[in-house]
DNA sequence: TGCACCATCCCATGATCATGGCATGACAAG
DNA sequence: CTTGTCATGCCATGATCATGGGATGGTGCA
């Protein structure tokens, strides 16, 4: 007979009282959970993280004294193996996506049954993120190229530029790409122009709010 | 009494006969869809996509004379409006991913009911992305800054280059600081030595490699 | 105490960059 | 034919960068 797989420590940070009991004894009460912490604050939110020793933190967003966004970074630097949900309302769809930004993987909807809550919590424990199609739609919409926007510069200046890039001097480009160092100048002058800038760094600079190269 | 909304203009592209029919008469049965082209290669899909006029492309990756991917790439570029949706097997999870990242905004899977298929169809014309936790997990890492690497440099030198990375020479930097350009040049001296670059648009670039502004 | 790092500042100087100006030939579009 | 773009190439020159060398004072650690 199999010994039992470890129980999911979970630790919360809730500061509306009647919900941080609510959800500590559903977790409390299964099997395959257990609740290593809890707190109503970010300042002792901010200790159990620091302590470790959890998998999940759940993690409401609007805590007396701060933040809980502050509190997902810090435990997405501090452990990132362990995992982060959202206690949140239907409505913060915006506040998702910044704690999803800082290091959340799903959320947990205030108001929904409990048995939602503690999938959500079996979800992301076995390395699923439970979100819903929006807000993927909102995450493609971060991650997918945008549409190629027609570039100011021509494939010879585009190629130049890449190497400038990468910091070789004007002969060392010159050399890669078979060209006079002359030449070389040149193109700079009419990438310069055509990016309306008048240094490498500001054309660097350019180039990247324009996605004209890879950052 | 208001006119019903106009009915999602599908186009598909898929090699296999018996699913390109099945899959086809499921959506011209529908009242909210509307089958409007079918091919059953690359070159016909490319044909479908440039002439435009849909709502959502069904495509299947392994086409006889090419990558469905060039299709999805093709038609993210041309129509960016425009949904697409894979059609793929469960186990092709990399399969999806590369889909996802040419421009896809979720799947469908071959063997699934035609009832799932059509409601990814209405999701993904409704806004949504349907995509499985595992999916949106894959997703998430490739959005989440990575756990931060200890930076070589300290706080002054990285606000000095990003300075530098925007362009401004010493003399500007130095106003923008408060400081002697003798002090700037100092600091650039040191980030040089730390990061072992001779150059601005080499400190520039391997700061971004290292994660260290953002680019 | 000694050492390393941080932040600040300075000098001197060679190397590189940036840019105005010039040129040629090829190609495409009106 | 004219014009503009692209690709190639050159000259001259002032501005800026990069860097070796030097300095001070403050802080933290062994």
């Amino acid at each position: 007979m199999p010994v039992s797989a470890a129980p999911i420590r979970i630790i919360l940070t809730e500061d509306d009282p009647a919900l941080r009991v609510h959800l500590g004894d559903a977790i409390a009460s299964e099997a395959d959970m257990l609740l290593a912490g809890s707190a109503a604050n970010l300042a002792d939110g901010a200790a159990l993280v620091a302590r470790g020793g959890y998998d999940v933190l759940l993690c409401d967003l609007g805590l007396p004294d701060g933040s809980g966004i502050d509190l997902i970074r810090q435990s997405a630097q501090r452990w990132p193996e362990a995992d982060v949900l959202v206690v949140t309302m239907f409505a913060d769809q915006d506040k998702v996506l910044a704690s999803i930004m800082a290091g959340a993987r799903g959320y947990v909807l205030k108001g929904d049954a409990m048995a939602e809550a503690l999938a959500a919590i079996r979800a992301v424990h076995a390395g699923g993120s439970p979100i819903s199609p929006t807000i993927a739609r909102q995450l493609l919409r971060r991650i997918q190229p945008a549409p190629a926007q027609p570039s100011p510069l021509s494939d010879r200046e585009l190629e130049l530029l890449r190497l400038l890039a990468r910091g070789f001097s004007y002969a060392e480009c010159a050399g890669l790409l078979g060209l006079s160092a002359h030449t070389v100048a040149s193109h700079v002058k009419n990438i310069y122009r055509k990016l309306e800038v008048n240094s490498r760094a500001e054309a660097l600079y350019e180039a990247n709010v324009l996605g004209l190269i890879q950052p």
